[in-house]
DNA sequence: AGCACGCCGACT
DNA sequence: GTCGGCGTGCTC
């Protein structure tokens, strides 16, 4: 009988594809294994096994599977129909989820290699120079890519010299699997069993009398065996017998130790479970036994909402913990910047090694482990707690899900796709597993509090800080006035300056937030007005001092600053607006004497940079930190008594719908940073408009307030989640066929829904990125319809829409519920 | 997405 | 002439 196998292949295409199997093979696959098969002319990909079956394809004949990867399945039933899901909801193929689902060590791909002919009598003569080239460099090496070939012949594309080569038989081409994750071994050491009898023992440390450091080794070894039961690490017995790697070696090959080795995982935390009983003080209390009725009663997903250090984490490890009892697994997901040191060490203290951690900043090799023990549901993994991309883990048994800082946009995937949204897809998540899904913040988003509102969520709060730490003073400093008085410095207030010269006389640290770097200076000709612009993007370069660059945010283009204006040739150029760094140059003027740490995305580049700034300063290395976004995230820091916001106006003038409620929470995080501990802590915001509602809410921290006057515009502008919004972005070199194109797609689009629910298409505020124009329609679907519906509907256009052949090179990009 | 194939301008 | 640029089409 023939046999079939249809496979989701990591590509964003639509399909699934279907490769012929072995009845054996059959037998053996499951849905979620890995297959690597052979796509298009050569390569060979890693595919997931969808569906067995005996149907053989009509339109063509159905290629040969290569291997399979897995005995048991990578992915399980539950995980495939979540990402069913992700991909229909946000428009996306499936093979897309899966691509960013599974750590990209799992994903091999086959590599050409270019081999000699060993059977092969050549005659060099009959070789071209380049030929000959690539003949010789085989004769030392015993294989070659094109890529090293490439560079052996010094031009772009082999494959011409290459495809020669094989027609006169001088060399074989191979097609090679490489496995990308590597267990790592540990060495261990052990006596011979040889030496396990007390006599031969004792001949043996009688022999190794005249060899004082060896017997000190062995020696060494026996107490380290009487300690523990353990295997005894070559590295643990080096140390403790204080001798050298050569020492032991010599031993080794005499046959009296014997090394072995064992698989470890990367990431051990050692410590055991402690079972600290976790402390809940009144509201605490309060708040956590009302989650658990709410969950009771069967609604499912549940909101926390305390301000900011009022200890939410107790209450989230409280019911951790009786997840754990549940014998269920827990997932804990924070925004990547959230994920510290310092949250992780508190999980670790109460739950030891039950915790796993997955994020972007482990390497490849660190994420196969933690997948591959929350596939075995190891102890280890019982809790993960990680950023997004944890959500795609093999979760079996969930017995809650943890959103934390849930109102955070960095939750949402902009790009690449599948572009979702973490808490939403928890959400879901949580439903296929019939487990509670809890979200937590200080400052909730618009849409969970509505949902919270309506009885769709549980709802819970605490309203006092923990430790009854008083609220932070805010205060705001009005610019325009400072200005006109001459009160100013730079970008300093003497307000500001005064409370700064304040905390540091007392010892006490600052934090000053400046927005993001999309706001750093920008280059101007004072003389001809103009600024040098990126040549691929549609926006003006930014300069980066400590380089002395000029660079691109959007495409990474980069060029050294003249001296001289590339416009008019004058020497009068001026750096505009300001970031960080200004910020860090003009403290330096202002307090020579106080020790100024930064802490943006180009101080955060490394590892573990980000780490190091935050335990420098938490350590009181420095006095300030001047940083942006990333400052406000989850940092505890005691020390800290003032935080001045540089300039709130940046962050209200946002161009977006989200911008007011989106300020306050920026501006309420930062403000939480201030007066951890029992000294009231103080917030200076500066603003040339300090009568705007929004720093009026702030300053009041009437949250409540801002979330009607939100939900009322919301209403009134039709605006999420009053609506559900879909946008779509069309991309094209051409100026003038990505217009025409947009305006087909929008005149379609309004066939299928009512006109004034189509917005666009217009220019994004950056209309070049990386030389593709672009244009963007914005859909709204009120809450009576369809989604499912609209967007069937919308890949039909897309169908009609590529049929058209002018339109074929326009790139399509859907971002559902786009942020 | 990759990666072939095919057509066209810019130089050894 | 040949190299490398880019647009187009296909992948079980």
């Amino acid at each position: 009988m023939q046999c079939f196998v249809d496979v989701v292949l990591p590509i964003p295409l639509e399909r699934f594809f279907t490769y012929k199997i072995s009845p054996k093979e059959a037998d053996f696959l499951e849905p979620g294994m890995r297959i690597a098969v052979p796509f298009g002319k050569s390569k060979i990909y890693t595919a997931l096994c969808h569906r067995v079956h005996q149907n053989p394809p009509e339109a063509y004949e159905a290629k040969e599977i290569h291997q399979i990867l897995d005995e048991i399945p990578l992915v399980n039933q539950l995980q495939l129909q979540h990402w069913q899901w992700i991909a229909d909801y946000y428009m996306c193929t499936l093979g897309e989820v899966v691509r960013s689902a599974l750590p990209s060590a799992f994903l091999l791909e086959s590599e050409t290699f270019i081999l000699l002919n060993k059977n092969q009598e050549i005659d060099e003569s009959l070789l071209k120079d380049d030929e000959f080239l690539v003949f010789e460099a085989l004769q030392h090496q015993e294989s070659l890519k094109v890529n090293d070939i490439c560079q052996i012949i010094d031009r772009k594309n082999a494959l011409p010299v290459v495809n020669r080569l094989l027609e006169k038989q001088v060399v074989l081409q191979k097609e090679a699997l490489y496995e990308q994750y590597k267990p790592k071994k540990v060495r261990f050491v052990r006596l011979s069993e040889a030496y396990e009898t007390e006599e031969k023992l004792q001949g043996l440390l009688e022999s190794l009398k005249r060899a004082p450091k060896q017997l000190q080794a062995v020696l060494s070894l026996f107490q380290l065996q009487a300690r523990t039961k353990n295997p005894i690490k070559l590295t643990n017995l080096e140390n403790n017998a204080k001798v050298s790697k050569g020492v032991i070696k010599s031993l080794i090959e005499k046959g009296i130790l014997e090394d072995y080795y064992l698989q470890r995982d990367r990431v051990e935390f050692t410590d055991a479970p402690l079972n600290v009983s976790i402390e809940l003080n009144e509201e605490q209390e309060k708040a956590f036994d009302h989650l658990l009725v709410s969950f009771g009663r069967g609604r499912k997903v549940a909101l926390l909402h305390g301000v900011t250090s009022s200890g939410k984490t107790e209450v989230y490890m409280k019911l951790l913990q009786r997840t754990l009892q549940e014998g269920k697994q827990a997932l804990y997901l924070l925004p990547e910047i959230a994920l510290t040191s310092q949250l992780i060490n508190r999980l670790l203290k109460v739950f030891g090694n039950k915790v796993s951690v997955y994020h972007s900043k482990y390497s490849l090799n660190e994420r196969v482990e933690v997948w591959n023990n929350v596939l075995q549901q190891k102890e280890k993994a019982q809790i993960v707690i990680g950023a997004r991309s944890a959500l795609f883990l093999p979760f079996s048994n969930l017995g809650l899900i943890v959103v934390d800082e849930e109102h955070e946009q960095s939750f949402k995937q902009f790009d690449p796709a599948p572009r979702y949204h973490a808490r939403d897809a928890a959400i879901v998540l949580a439903q296929y597993h019939g487990s509670p899904c809890l979200l937590g913040s200080a400052t909730p988003s618009i849409e969970s509090m509505n949902n919270a509102k309506k009885g769709k969520y549980g709802y819970a709060r605490i309203t006092e800080r923990y430790g009854k730490v008083m609220q932070p003073e805010i205060e705001l400093v009005d610019l325009k006035e400072a200005t006109k008085k001459k009160q100013m410095t730079g970008h300093f207030s003497d307000r500001l300056r005064l409370q700064v010269g304040e905390a540091l006389e007392n010892g006490e640290q600052v934090i000053l937030f400046q927005n993001r770097r999309g706001f750093a200076p920008i280059v101007e000709c004072t003389t001809c007005g103009h600024s040098p612009q990126c040549p691929n993007c549609d926006v003006s370069l930014t300069y980066h001092r400590h380089k002395n660059q000029l660079r691109c945010h959007y495409c990474g283009y980069h060029m050294v600053l003249q001296n001289d204006c590339l416009a008019c040739g004058s020497f009068t150029l001026d750096k505009k607006g300001f970031g960080t760094e200004q910020v860090q140059e003009e403290l330096a003027e202002l307090f020579p004497d106080a020790k100024v740490g930064r802490m943006d995305l180009d101080t955060t580049r490394g590892k573990h940079a980000y780490e190091k700034i935050i335990t420098a300063f938490e350590q009181q290395e420095f006095d300030v930190l001047v940083g942006t976004q990333m400052v406000t995230k989850g940092l505890d820091f005691r020390n800290v008594s003032l935080v001045g916001i540089m300039n709130a106006d940046s962050l209200l003038n946002f161009p977006d719908y989200r911008a007011h409620e989106r300020s306050f929470q920026l501006l309420t995080q930062v403000a939480g940073r201030a007066g951890r501990t029992k000294k009231r802590g103080k917030v200076l915001v500066q603003t040339y408009n300090p009568y705007h509602r929004i720093l009026q809410q702030v300053s009041t921290n009437d949250y409540a307030e801002m979330f009607e006057n939100q939900l009322y515009e919301r209403e009134h502008f039709k605006y999420p989640p009053v609506v559900r919004i879909i946008k779509v972005t069309l991309k094209d070199k051409d100026f003038n066929k990505l217009n025409e194109a947009s305006e087909w797609f929008a005149g379609a689009l309004r066939n299928l829904l009512p006109h004034e629910r189509v917005l666009g298409p217009e220019y994004p505020p950056v209309s070049r990125i990386r030389r593709y124009y672009l244009k963007n329609i914005l859909i709204k679907i009120d809450l009576g319809h369809s989604p499912s519906k609209i967007k069937n509907g919308i890949k039909r256009i897309e169908k009609s829409f590529n049929a058209i052949s002018q339109y074929k090179s326009v790139r399509l990009v859907y971002n559902v519920d786009h942020i």
